[in-house]
DNA sequence: ACTGTATATATGGAAAAGCGAATATATACC
DNA sequence: GGTATATATTCGCTTTTCCATATATACAGT
């Protein structure tokens, strides 16, 4: 992992849009992100593709879906940066609008369940 | 300080090195980095622009040179994040040389003084 | 004022990254 | 098998990024 590339992949928006939610929730499909984010499906799946292949993040199929879910093999200091983005973005556009937009997207089956 | 283009300004390797030279020894001139680094003067020189202009870094006179150190309006976020690139770069080629390149340089001097 | 050193900027070209639109693949369900 | 949903990939295009080279500016010493 080298850190030149790693914050190159880092530094996009769309893609740290997407950490931001994998990393406060843990997993998501594509479809979540698509629809937290508003931006297309393949932006969506083009970027996961490139965050995946640098080794940021891991995916696993289950049936229809594919989660995603940061790569357990992320060195400690990569781990530690992209906590300290999720801090510069919680509080920041669009970064808070796609938390709001996943929120309300995610109660109605969270009250189901 | 938007997020994603902090790591995008971090995400190049030549602005890593001077980064990581510039996190190890607080404040050094461009002429110090591109002798550690061995990169072209315009080269550090325009990749320090990028870093001033994105208030990464900031810089101060004093007379024939210019000395570049961390911008003390980094939010702390992106302090953290520049302390894990460091981390991650500590260990790994070019940036070790870089600090033993620059350690060269300095000892002379050091002595003189 | 003139020369040398330190630093910055401008130019031009190659490589890469980004996007939307269309298409392809994989799985699920009937 | 056939259709629907989820995800991935390809294509053509535009924009951005990076570099090397050349040139400009600022200060220091003489």
């Amino acid at each position: 992992m080298e850190p030149d590339l790693f914050f190159k992949l880092i530094g996009d928006q769309t893609r740290l849009r997407c950490l931001a939610l994998l990393i406060a929730h843990g997993e998501l499909c594509v479809c979540e992100l698509v629809e937290a984010t508003g931006d297309s499906q393949p932006k969506i799946s083009r970027h996961l593709a490139l965050l995946r292949a640098g080794g940021v993040v891991d995916a696993r199929r289950q049936g229809q879906w594919i989660f995603y879910h940061l790569s357990e093999t992320l060195p400690s200091w990569a781990l530690t940066s992209l906590q300290s983005a999720a801090d510069g973005t919680c509080k920041t556009a669009p970064y808070v609008d796609d938390a709001k937009r996943f929120r309300r997207l995610a109660e109605p089956s969270e009250l189901v369940a």
